[in-house]
DNA sequence: GGCAATTAATGCCTTGAGCGTATTAATCAA
DNA sequence: TTGATTAATACGCTCAAGGCATTAATTGCC
């Protein structure tokens, strides 16, 4: 069985008629004629009651062209899916990015992207850099806004711009009250970072910082994540770096100060595999350029 | 596009390698890598990536593979459908009974139907003759268990078994301490009985029974269902005739009685459509047929 | 009742889509 | 470098599918 024997069966049903159905068609009579024959020959099953003069469906008939005409359907859809999706209009994009990138670049492009590409299925997870780094060995992941340097062959990586970071003092700390303040004045404190392994470049940049300042920080680590922080911060258990952008401003018990002169600073950057042609990738990372190109120096 | 680049493409895609889907397929794999790119030039969309030596799907050809295995499996799907449907094993059946029928012949008819055919969708309806008669006219019903004569050639009407009816009297009547009753003991009472246009037959099978016992009943007519009709009864409107199977022995308001001699009596019949050749009621009638042969002198 | 119109089926011939065989070209492994 | 593997190309053949001409049966009209 053929679609053509499908095309040629709801053409006949449609018009009971084998004279205007291959018309229709744009071909003769005999040759529909002995098309539906074959067909019901093949079937074992009897499409159409027919007399000399008058053309009808049989129930089985009536049940064939039910199906018959949903699967010409399908076929019609199939091929306008397969092709929109090579256009990079259908399709699926997992997107991940760190928690300070969901505050500045991601809603302004993810939001041109729906606009533009609705059908395309966008799956976003808020992963740090490195878990994301895992995520695309795996296959798990196609665009990632995170923090290089990453040491990773397969991507290809994309600066953005650099973020500026914080100081996070509880409230009543007494440098609350300085304004620029300077890492050597927090020489005496306890410092509150990510372990090393979670982020190696960053927490190298802060004990270089505080070597060129004077001292070496005592470090109070924190394995949980970042919108802890704020609470272990407020608590006074230590301060902490902080992203500009993720400045609590809401929540009283901890201010943020910046650091005059050297302050630690990491580069936001755009990342995709290398060997990855998806054309729906390659769309988001031609309205990243273009949005970065525009509001670049907005956001930075 | 057919089937077969269908078939083709997902022989592919399956095994990712033309040789082995050609020697799946039972033909070269020359003549099956040319069936595959003149598809993708059909489609303008590359479904593989090749390389001399390796082949992987596309995103848009994954796209394509998930809808052509639905597409293939759902013709599947409607040849073995239309089969069955032509053998009578799949399909609708609108059945439709007076109210004594379903309290005698239909349920075990019914029930060894569903048993034998449980794919075809059976719709059953309470429908007394002449409403069955005009649903048939209207192709709204396939099968009726009504009471003959009918005026239709229209319908092959098979006869089933005869039904005698019997009195129904108020519990306080007088003559509900007599056990059997002529006719003409009732010379004097009051007939509940259906409108003439409603069973004319029957209707003139009483009046005629009637006169034999040598008076003319007063009739109060009644339009409603025959499960009010009881109630009339009970309330002492008059008195009615019911078949036997419809004896509620629950409601002690009522009480019947058998009537010596001539009787009312009605014969019930299978009905259906002349020009009907579906198998579904091939199917019933033949089931009928068996089950009459040997329940016929248990149930008349 | 006969004739014209309609319409599906049949017979015969033609064409080209699809297939096979043989070969090429590129890649990989040793 | 060589042999093995594998997709692509070249060329020729075959038959399924289509066209044309005709038949056969039915309907409706005069």
């Amino acid at each position: 069985m053929e679609l053509r024997d499908l095309r040629y069966f709801a053409a006949v049903a449609d018009t009971l008629h084998f004279g205007r159905a291959a018309e229709r068609l744009h071909m003769t009579q005999p040759a529909l004629s002995r098309q539906i024959r074959a067909l019901e020959a093949e079937l074992e099953v009897q499409l159409f009651h027919r007399t000399k003069r008058s053309v009808k469906l049989t129930i089985a008939g009536q049940a064939f062209l039910a199906d018959a005409q949903q699967i010409l359907q399908h076929v019609e859809q199939a091929v306008s899916t397969t092709r929109r999706t090579a256009r990079g209009e259908m399709g699926h994009l997992r997107l991940s990015f760190t928690t300070s990138a969901l505050r500045s670049v991601v809603p302004k492009i993810v939001r041109e992207f729906r606009n533009r590409y609705p059908d395309v299925q966008l799956t976003m997870t808020e992963r740090c850099t490195h878990e994301q780094v895992e995520a695309f060995r795996e296959h798990q992941l196609d665009v990632g806004f995170l923090y290089p340097p990453v040491d990773e062959k397969l991507l290809a990586i994309t600066p953005l711009h650099t973020e500026t970071w914080v100081v996070a003092l509880p409230q009543d700390h007494p440098l609350a009250l300085r304004q620029p303040l300077t890492l050597s004045d927090l020489a005496t404190e306890s410092f509150i970072l990510l372990p090393r392994r979670e982020g190696p470049y960053f927490y190298d940049q802060i004990i270089h910082l505080c070597q060129q300042a004077g001292f070496y920080p005592n470090v109070v680590q924190e394995v949980t994540a970042c919108q802890t922080r704020a609470g272990l911060v407020a608590v006074g258990i230590g301060i902490a770096f902080v992203p500009e952008v993720l400045q609590d401003t809401g929540n009283s018990a901890v201010v943020y100060r910046k650091l005059k002169g050297d302050a630690p600073s990491l580069q936001l950057a755009i990342a995709r595999r290398r060997d990855d042609c998806s054309p729906v990738v390659q769309h988001f990372c031609q309205i990243f350029e273009e949005t970065f190109k525009k509001t670049n120096l907005s956001v930075a």
